[in-house]
DNA sequence: TCGACGTGTCGAACCGGTTCGACCTTTCGA
DNA sequence: TCGAAAGGTCGAACCGGTTCGACACGTCGA
């Protein structure tokens, strides 16, 4: 394999002078530089990454810390992966794709080994095992899901209390009376998953506010399961006249369930979601919806974590704790209620 | 940072020991030995990655690269991320993901700067241009995917034919006489997915051989689309008794479909599919499907490129090109034609 | 009693980059 | 005309591991 030596003696310089005239690290003459990338392009020449990392304690890699549960739905997760491994091509960094079930133990091995310059955590819960962690590492890191304590790390998340608002007060102001809210099971919010009942306690007080009558209720997050769920609470709920989904295999069963119930959206029953465009379209879905926005999150998780490597933070700089406006995509599917509506 | 001279002072002996004692690749004194590694868990040792990558010319680390396609399905990328790293890591190598589109130069930089010591191609096309540079590079490489030419490369995927052959079969034994298969969509055959083709040909040809009509058509891959194909599909062949799909778009859209047309299966119609059995429960899929196993295909290409890279292919070891058997997942959605079906 | 051998340890070299300080020219201003 | 400054290049050291050959010591057989 051919290395910075080879190419320095190829160009009739020293090797130093060849480092500085490939990373431009110090001024070099012209002639010299044209002579040394001219000898690297024929001989092939690529920095070993390895050496270059322990020369410069930099190996231009980012962890990324996924879980793959069962419960999670895969068209997010992949949005997720897409939108860090994108930015992070981008800016000039590859990624480390650990979904390690023992993820302190992963997080904990590849901070120490140095094999990574910062860290990606997702699905961040509430009291998560792996912030400790990352709090002793020596890299920075940026998580998307809002733990209990942000100390030390960028934080990024859907506003979920604004999306519970903005879902209850959209159909609080066609005037609907008497709502539905179907959020992810139980077990999820166990997991730590508190943004369930940031979503849900916010549509609560919402609805407190504009004198409508909630229902809530933990959905099944599989598929048989769930649609019974929902014949269930469609059959427990005859006056409500609008149907809230904090789940996305709630979502992706409903037009079965109000086919067979010969339910028409909008007219006899108003719907809102909270799930990407992306998951819309795979599903055909034509709810309204709250967009969740992978994507964006991912990059924008990456964009900190690589200013923070990089030391761009503005002076100051405390760390960030920044929350996407949820954006309400109209899809059609809300309505006034009539006087037919869910007989 | 703690480093190995840290440890080797703090125990008393020279690095070179420590590395030996550590390490095991020389015999050491069980004193020695325990002094060590008492050193080692004290100070927090943890060896770096890239120090060890120069020096053994191994980084345990394997290359993926994938591609996130529009048209590509997520729970099955999904899928095979989780059988690639799960693999990976229980033989103790770390994963490090490339979605890039520019799938070749990916392949050359992560290849030629050592950063891997092995690499796993997904979604590889019939004429794919990383295999040039696969070729070309240093370090193994496992396909999950059939090209044109496998030389030098490990090769793993469905076998198409079979499948193809399989679902044909069994409904003509069932005694359906005229056969409808819903394909991928014609642009991805383009892109070179030849499985398109390979499960086509054999279902054809099957039909031949047992005097079976066989109408074949490409369907779309996004959903509003493929409802419209299919409701156009049951129009133009009212004859039709049994549904080939090998579309997972198609899959995905048809109970919809059915219920519409008001279509029970397998009364009215049988249908098998061509997904696997995660996706079917996914997406609470009631039809039989050949199981196309991606977990167990990214399995399968992270233990043969592991052996690979270790040495540890049996004397004699040339290349393999091994296909899964297509399995049959019975959900009760064939049955014979009866008299009534489809009129 | 001596030499051969095996075991355990050490020092030094090496992997392939980067970076620091020193040195040599050349240029410019005083 | 001289000295300082600027520009360009070089050699050597360093990052943190691994690995090779040498060597000291104890044991065993002849």
């Amino acid at each position: 394999m051919v290395n910075i030596g080879d190419v320095a003696r190829a160009a009739g310089v020293a090797r130093s002078t060849a480092s500085y005239a490939l990373t431009g690290k110090r001024a070099v003459s012209d002639e010299v530089r044209a002579r040394v990338r001219q000898a690297a392009l024929e001989l092939g020449y690529t920095p070993n990454a390895g050496a270059r990392a322990l020369a410069t304690s930099r190996s231009n890699v980012i962890g990324l810390l996924a879980q793959f549960l069962p419960d999670e739905f895969a068209p997010a997760m992949l949005q997720y992966l897409q939108g860090v491994t994108d930015t992070a091509r981008d800016l000039g960094y590859d990624i480390l794709l650990s979904s390690d079930s023992d993820g302190p133990g992963a997080l904990k091995r590849i901070t120490d080994s140095r094999m990574v310059d910062g860290v990606v955590l997702l699905n961040v819960a509430e009291d998560d095992d792996r912030l400790p962690v990352l709090r002793a590492a020596a890299q920075p890191g940026a998580l998307v899901g809002l733990p209990r304590d942000c100390t030390g790390v960028d934080v990024f998340d859907l506003d979920f209390e604004e999306a519970g608002r903005a879902m209850v007060e959209h159909l609080a102001r066609l005037g609907h009376r008497e709502l539905i809210l179907v959020s992810q099971p139980e077990h999820v919010v166990e997991r730590g998953g508190a943004y369930v009942w940031r979503l849900q306690n916010a549509a609560v007080q919402a609805a407190a506010a504009k004198g409508v009558v909630l229902h809530t209720v933990f959905g099944a997050a599989t598929q048989p399961d769930i649609g019974r769920d929902l014949h269930a609470l469609l059959d427990a709920h005859p006056g409500a006249t609008g149907l809230l989904l904090n789940n996305e295999a709630a979502a992706a069963a409903l037009p079965t369930v109000l086919r067979s119930r010969d339910i028409e959206s909008p007219a006899d029953l108003s719907v809102i979601g909270r799930y990407s465009d992306e998951f819309a379209r795979t599903f055909s879905l034509p709810y309204s919806s709250i967009e969740s926005a992978p994507d964006r999150l991912g990059r924008m998780a990456v964009r900190q974590l690589v200013r923070r490597i990089e030391n761009q933070v503005p002076d100051g700089d405390p760390y960030v704790v920044r929350f996407v406006h949820p954006e309400l995509v109209d899809r059609g599917s809300t309505a006034a209620p009539t006087s037919a509506s869910r007989q």
